[in-house]
DNA sequence: GCCGTACTACGATGCTTATCGTACGAGGCA
DNA sequence: TGCCTCGTACGATAAGCATCGTAGTACGGC
């Protein structure tokens, strides 16, 4: 946990007894945060909302990271005027192990490449 | 190929190649269909749709019987007035090796136990 | 204190979808 | 042939959701 002094409020996510596989596959199931989650995947620490080229508005993304969070798919942290953005692979490799790696994996397959 | 002699007309599917990760995910996101593919998966056998006990009305069964079909997830064939179901379970695999199999075991470990 | 950046909130909009009911077609069986 | 079962088609409905634009809040830097 190197979450050193996310300055400010702090977001609601779904303890990881709460995810629902359903909203995970839903989740995962919108190309935009398909992407968004290979992204973090592929870099692997935490971004900032800012830090995604996407072809949306701002509040669409808002909107795509809100889904993703509630789900359970990331956690989100303040920190400053950012807002930083992880994937919570450590719940749901406990919750349902394999899966996230495996969807990852059949992203990529189908791109045909790794994420941009 | 054990598709022997399916009387009747025959369905759209989707070719294997044709077959969408983002739709694969969305089709399992549903609970009703979830539950459709856990004990299609847990039979093994080609079941009919009424072999399901689902708390939905018939029209309502058929048309998630349709997206899994069009999402490539299942195979329907008419077998004189019933339709029989299949997983796609070759095809998934060879596009999206294990995931599949991640999904049903993530879904019988949140249920708690196999399907019923 | 003021400004700019980062993100949010809210309302609108139009599309998708999960659900139902009813009416219909296809095939087995008496 | 006529009936029953299985499943479909179609229309309706209500909810959900992906998207946008605008207006607003929080925070860091000048």
């Amino acid at each position: 946990m190197t979450t050193a002094a996310a300055s400010g409020r702090d977001l609601p996510h779904p303890a990881r007894e709460e995810i629902r596989l359903e909203s995970v596959l839903h989740a995962l199931s919108d190309p935009m945060r398909l992407r968004i989650v290979r992204e973090l995947a592929a870099d692997g620490r935490e971004l900032s909302c800012s830090d995604f080229v996407l072809p949306v508005t701002k509040s669409t993304t808002t909107h795509h990271f809100r889904v993703l969070r509630e789900s359970g798919v990331i956690r989100q942290v303040y920190r400053g005027t950012a807002k930083l953005n992880g994937l919570r692979t450590d719940d749901l490799d406990a919750l349902f192990p394999g899966l996230l790696d495996r969807v990852l994996e059949a992203a990529t397959r189908q791109a045909g490449r790794p994420v941009p």
